[in-house]
Parts: C-alpha cells; sequence; structure tokens
DNA sequence: ACTGACATCTTGACAATGTAAAGTTTTAAG
DNA sequence: CTTAAAACTTTACATTGTCAAGATGTCAGT
C-alpha cells in the first residue's frame, strides 16, 4: 500500500523545502509541510534530515552553492573590466541575488538556526566567502597597503554590499517588494564614497 | 487564590520577555516561557498583546528605542569632533551596540515576523533611522552633491555601517563569541575605502 | 531461490506551543 | 450597592517536532 522506497526521497524533500519556502516563508517552512508536499508521511524528513535545523542546513548549502556561483559566473562575464568595474557589477550581482532569492537570502544571512558544524555547510560557506576575497583581491594591485588594512578593507567593500541588501531585503519585506522604488536595486556607485570620505 | 490584577504586568511581561530573550534567543523565546518567568499563568500575554508577533513587536520598540538612543549619546558626545571621526564613532557606536544587545539587534534586523503596521513600532523605527540621517548629513556640508547623489552616498554610508556589524553578528553567533577575533569589535578607518575606490 | 540483515517509509504517540473560549476575580463607575 | 468592564485563569484544541515501533522493500551471501 504505501510508496515505500522513493528513490531520493532526500532531494525530492529538499526541493519540496524549497518551494514551500518561497510560498510561506521560513518561518512557515515546516517538516510536515515539506513532507506533504513532497506526498510522504509526516515522520519521512527525519529520516534523512535528523532535524529541522538538519533540513534547514541542507537547504543552506544549496543557497551557498548558488549564491557562489552567481557571483563566479558574473565574476568571469567581467573579467575583462577594469577591477572597479568588476567591483561595482559583481557588487551588483551580490545584491541581484538577494532580489531573485530572498528566502535563500535571508537563511543565509538570518539569524535561523543552522548546523555550522555540518561539514558541506562550512564547505558551501566558506568557499563563498573565498568567491568574495578573490573578487576584491585584484583591486588591491596598483595599491600599496599592508596586510592588515588591506584585510580590513576587504571586510569594508563587502559590508557595504551585504549591508545594502540587507537593508533592502528588510525594506522590501516590511513594506511590500512593491512599495520600494525599483532604482533602489541598483547599487549606487560607490565612486560616491571616495569623493565623501577622501 | 490567584494574584489577579498584577499592576503593570504588559511591562512586566516585556521585562521577563528580554530576560527569556537573552538566555535562549529569539528563537527560544514563547509566550508560555514569558508568562512564566513573571509568574502568571500561560495565557496571560495573550490579554496584553494579541499574540507572539505583538509581543515581539513591542520588545522590538524598545530595541529601536535603545538602539536610537545609544547613537544620540555618542552622537552627542563627540559633537565637537571633525565630521568624519563623527562618522566613524558614531559608527563605533552601531557596532557597539550590535555585540551588547545581539538578541535585541537581531530581533530589530533579522527576518523576524514583526508587525510594521503597529504604529508605535513604525514610529520607533523611523525615528532611529532619521537618527542616522542626522548624523551623516554633516559630512556633505564642505562637498557638492546633487540630492540624488547625496541620498544614494547616505545609503551606502549606512550600509558599509550596518553591514559589517551584521557580518560581525553572524561570525560571532556561528563560530561562538570568543572565536572573533577580539580586533572585529572595531570598526575599521573608513578612510580606507578612500584610499581604495579613489 | 531463500533467508536474514538492513535501509526506508508509515503509523502512533507525546510534549510543547499559539490561540481561542469560557469562567473567575478584581476594579470602578453610576 | 449594583453591575459592567477589565484582568487574569482554566480548559480545550490544532499544529508542530520528535521519538519509538511496526511494516515494507532491497540486497548480499548462501
Amino acid at each position: 500500500m504505501g510508496d515505500y522506497h522513493h528513490g531520493d526521497l532526500a532531494n525530492a524533500l529538499l526541493q519540496s523545502a524549497r518551494v514551500v519556502l518561497n510560498e510561506k516563508g521560513i518561518h512557515g517552512l515546516s517538516l510536515r509541510a515539506c513532507a506533504a508536499h513532497a506526498g510522504v508521511s509526516h515522520a519521512a524528513p527525519t529520516h534523512h534530515f535528523k532535524s529541522l535545523r538538519g533540513l534547514l542546513t541542507e537547504l543552506a548549502v544549496i543557497a551557498y552553492d548558488e549564491f557562489a556561483e552567481a557571483l563566479q559566473v558574473e565574476f568571469k562575464n567581467v573579467a575583462h573590466e577594469h577591477p572597479k568595474i568588476r567591483l561595482q557589477k559583481v557588487g551588483q550581482a551580490y545584491v541581484d541575488f538577494s532580489m531573485k532569492e530572498p528566502r535563500l537570502f535571508e537563511l543565509m544571512f538570518s539569524s535561523t538556526p543552522l548546523d555550522f558544524e555540518n561539514p558541506r555547510l562550512k564547505n558551501s560557506a566558506s568557499y563563498a566567502y573565498q568567491q568574495l576575497i578573490g573578487i576584491v583581491h585584484p583591486l588591491f594591485d596598483t595599491k600599496e597597503m599592508n596586510e592588515d588594512h588591506r584585510e580590513q578593507t576587504e571586510v569594508l567593500v563587502w559590508s557595504i554590499v551585504h549591508g545594502y541588501a540587507s537593508l533592502l531585503m528588510n525594506e522590501s519585506e516590511r513594506y511590500g517588494a512593491k512599495c520600494t522604488d525599483e532604482s533602489r536595486r541598483t547599487l549606487p556607485d560607490l565612486g560616491l564614497l571616495a569623493e565623501l570620505l577622501g
């Protein structure tokens, strides 16, 4: 009677989880809802992921991977450009991802309790971060800067982009995606800061 | 028998909520736990706040108010300094608050479902934001910049600070507050960016 | 082909939680 | 003093995560 041995239920559940996530948001995502969407019994997910936390963790792995790839793609697209243009465009790709996949973005950076001891998540998250560093690095090739300052500046640069994306997300989640001015989706020219802080 | 008419249960519950929040984090905060901590029946909170969401919303009001005041205090402390120093120091106050009250910071900026239609929250949140703008504004007094660029730059400046605080929070939540290098708590000199992006 | 061990899924159960409804006690207005 | 409203409790129920036990399919070794 029962549909035993689905075949690849783990992935099917992750797909379902993603659908439910996009429909109901992180706080509407439940193990039982995923199970229902995948057409299996309510306790099936527990067998593949230890807990809800486990499922969210695996979903976050997907998120980090897609995020890293989106950045990587854009990074290659602009390989021939001037470093500053590259930064601006990859920064825009960062913001674009947060708008295209807001729930996945939340999952990665919100205070959702994930299992960061999980080797897969550790791996995917740190890989994504390496992507970021690798993008900012070329900016310093023509500059003289000691190692400390260089590291600090790398963090600052990504703070801008991440901060902008985060604030934008809050805005569109709170006041509705439609209320948010379309122009806000464009990361302002980072050169403006040089003008100001110089 | 029962302790009817507590006197000011609403505030007592908010106090309890804050304690529970700091002990168990946002996801450990439940209406029933607050009620238990305040020594009242489990259903009492529903009478004062409509729901869990309602309670979180009121707690967020407190958070925004304290946040705004912390910035305001530092803003006054550095009234005599050069605009750039002021920005740096108030930015540091921003980061300090996120480390001193990480749970309240989460509550404000994480994807916790709050009721942003609530007039009190609307008020407190927008007041805090006005604080921020008011701090960046003086920076432009010596610059020539059109209104669009000015607004964009204001957002960028706060993106830096907010992004830095957010990334720092993730780091200390994920890998433990102790693992995070003490020096990371210091907002790097924003002048480094001018050097880089110029 | 048969058997037993194992992985996979279901069913049933339980505790915790949010929330609604109804009941009880205190307050306070008329 | 009466009575209506406010404040809190009690009871109840649906949802959820999670565990345990049972049912079912798979597969290696014989």
